[in-house]
DNA sequence: TGACATTAGTTAGCTTCGCGTACTATCATG
DNA sequence: CATGATAGTACGCGAAGCTAACTAATGTCA
């Protein structure tokens, strides 16, 4: 019975953060490895922050992307060169810079959600429609638990 | 009612690939910098790889690890000079190089598995036990979709 | 048996993408 | 206006992928 509800069993914690660990690792390894070589993983989620948090400052898409700014910096500056962002001075302080997606920016995203042609829509098309649920589930814990903080 | 079963919607493939590249993309970037510094999830995972399979030549290696062969060579070298697993010859084929766990690589495994201090166990505990569930299932998946061929 | 192909692994060098440290420019405040 | 805080950048390092090219060992077969 694959849609088995919840368990009465518990779960093992540390094996199932090993597992998850090993998992994650290998898919994301799999993941850099396949992209689309216009555009790595990195790029992508960077982008996908960019396109769904609005125009953000470099520091706030750090701190969404989890990395570093000196990472960001470095980030940014490869979509802008790729002409996919736009970065914008603040009128009213010097400091900070706004990044925005351009026109292409936008026309690349949709290209990627609309066309299932990327590696991991295909591989995750062969999985029924139970699998598909749970990943459904899985993917929005995992965003959950590396959004918000720490 | 969270542990809902099977759904009657069908899931939107595209949108969940996006979602699940951006968590998993995420969550592998996290692991790598809260790892724990005496040995890398890339090494951890090729660790848990030979304790499974037994004594594995490097290329078999490679290809459960789903790198190429040159990138288990110097992984295989690292985990060599830590002392966690051995390189034997082959006594019949000169060419081929066998790895197994030392001592020292099986007690670290044990580690890792009994504590559940690192990281990701513990970031994993706040979860409801549906949550668990569906991790866990969902860490199955990945590593079924991981594992077997390309 | 000797030439050639195949296979296992390594070496060398490149790229991406994290990091930390240290710096500049700007802003805020006493 | 001096001093401190903040936003972003420059620079250099290291981990971990890759490809191409190599060596050594094995297999094949005329």
């Amino acid at each position: 019975m694959p849609s088995s509800p919840a368990p009465a069993v518990a779960v093992d914690v540390a094996e199932l953060a090993s597992q998850l660990r090993m998992g994650v690792t290998r898919l994301a390894r799999k993941l850099r490895r396949e992209a689309d070589p216009a555009v790595t993983p990195t790029q992508l989620a960077a982008l996908y922050t960019v396109e769904t948090h609005g125009p953000i400052t470099a520091g706030s898409l750090a701190a969404h992307e989890q990395i570093r700014k000196p990472t960001a910096t470095r980030l940014i500056a490869g979509l802008a060169e790729a002409g996919l962002i736009d970065r914008l001075a603040d009128p009213t302080d010097g400091r900070v810079v706004w990044v925005c997606l351009t026109r292409d920016g936008k026309r690349l995203l949709q290209r990627f959600r609309r066309r299932g042609n990327e590696y991991l829509a295909t591989r995750i098309n062969g999985l029924d429609p139970e699998d598909l649920a749970t990943l459904s589930r899985a993917s929005e814990i995992l965003n959950r638990l590396t959004e918000d903080g720490a």
